[in-house]
DNA sequence: TCATAAATAATTGGCGCCAATCTGCAAGAA
DNA sequence: TTCTTGCAGATTGGCGCCAATTATTTATGA
């Protein structure tokens, strides 16, 4: 049983709104579900195996948090942005990470390391075996992790939104242009970043990493 | 015909879901619904003349956005923050709105300053007047528009959120200790500010006005 | 052939119903 | 008296149904 089934049977326990939800959030995430594409009702409660009331739930909060737009009598799609809106995003992260990162260095302990260093791992080797959903997700618990050495659950939910709204639909396009192995190797620059001690090290990395992640949508 | 009806027959010309959101926003900042109280579907449904499925939709919105909690089987309440969490609040703000100072200094622009000065204006009347509901409003239009200034939606949605959650239950204990004058004066020395153009001076401003606020819950 | 209009199909929106669950109260035993 | 147990009331959770709206196809006339 490869690791994606296992994922799948542990979620399978329980299939809830916030479950569906997560399942949404990865789908598009992955590529699943591209920019623009309508999220319709009875397919999703099918290929999910849950009520379409469900469905509505989680779309309903999707949209809330501005994941998906809702058009009404037309429905739920995800949501494109503009380029505008991505210089947007990224100019919003930058500011917010930064900030961060003297409070990081402050803040971190042993033990709020130990997830960040696991995770960095982990998205190695799903990018070596080419897993996009799995590059996906540890990528996102890598910097998750990190996010949480500033001891400021504010801060760190706000820095996870900006980069979930500013990563939709780059499923597809991440793996070329070598732009992975790049992120493996400022996901380790990070990482000794802050065991030395070296704030300005970390930020930038950090402005690098998040630079060279806008210029892929500029080409 | 007084303020609140002219609010309250405009905004009855569409009863939908997030109309009824942002009412509940507004009962929850004017302290219509203070912390840790439940929000009933059923009387929330009688109160504004909505149907219970409306009501739902709302309050799963709401949850979303993390402005009430919800705990299965028994209902939708209030979100009371701890002490802890409001320390991250407004460390929180400060990093942003710090950070924002020179983008606003660098993008504004005379048309845009026109909502600022008028919201400005509002709130000190109604201060005067002691409408509590009022000065909700107009203390969050003219932080909202400040933050429009600088001319990134993405920063200014952070902003207004972790403001809106913030201020949740300051409003019976808003008027007193003569906050309210000190808000309004810190306002216009804001405006005074971004006229001249001095960040720092801003910045400076915008620290005490946090620091004021977050002292109010330490005593 | 093309434009327009009507009819049909597909999808979403809203509501009422009933089961599941929790709270509060009352009755009974130690 | 005090603690436990069972019962009644109230509230929420989930689902099926049908109306409202939109997209698509078909029919009609110039």
């Amino acid at each position: 049983m490869d690791q994606a089934s296992v994922r799948q049977e542990t979620a399978r326990q329980e299939k809830d709104q916030s479950w569906l939800q997560e399942q949404l959030r990865i789908g598009m995430g992955g590529g699943r579900f591209p920019a623009d594409s309508w999220l319709r009702q009875d397919a999703l409660a099918e290929l999910y195996g849950v009520s379409r009331f469900v469905v509505r739930g989680a779309l309903e909060r999707l949209s809330e948090a501005e994941a998906i737009e809702h058009v009404p009598h037309r429905g739920y799609r995800v949501r494109r942005w503009s380029h505008q809106e991505r210089l947007e995003l990224t100019e919003a992260r930058l500011v917010v990470e930064l900030a961060m990162a003297p409070l990081m260095m402050a803040r971190r302990t042993e033990s709020l390391m130990e997830p960040v260093r696991q995770a960095c791992a982990q998205f190695e080797d799903a990018a070596s075996e080419g897993d996009g959903e799995a590059m996906f997700l540890s990528n996102h618990a890598f910097h998750r992790a990190l996010a949480v050495l500033a001891g400021n659950r504010q801060l760190a939910d706000q820095v996870n939104w900006l980069r979930e709204q500013g990563m939709r639909g780059a499923g597809p396009g991440w793996p070329k242009a070598g732009g992975v192995e790049r992120s493996i190797r400022e996901h380790y620059a990070m990482v000794e970043a802050i065991d030395a001690g070296d704030v300005l090290g970390l930020q930038g990395v950090v402005q690098r990493h998040l630079t060279a992640w806008q210029e892929r949508f500029d080409r």
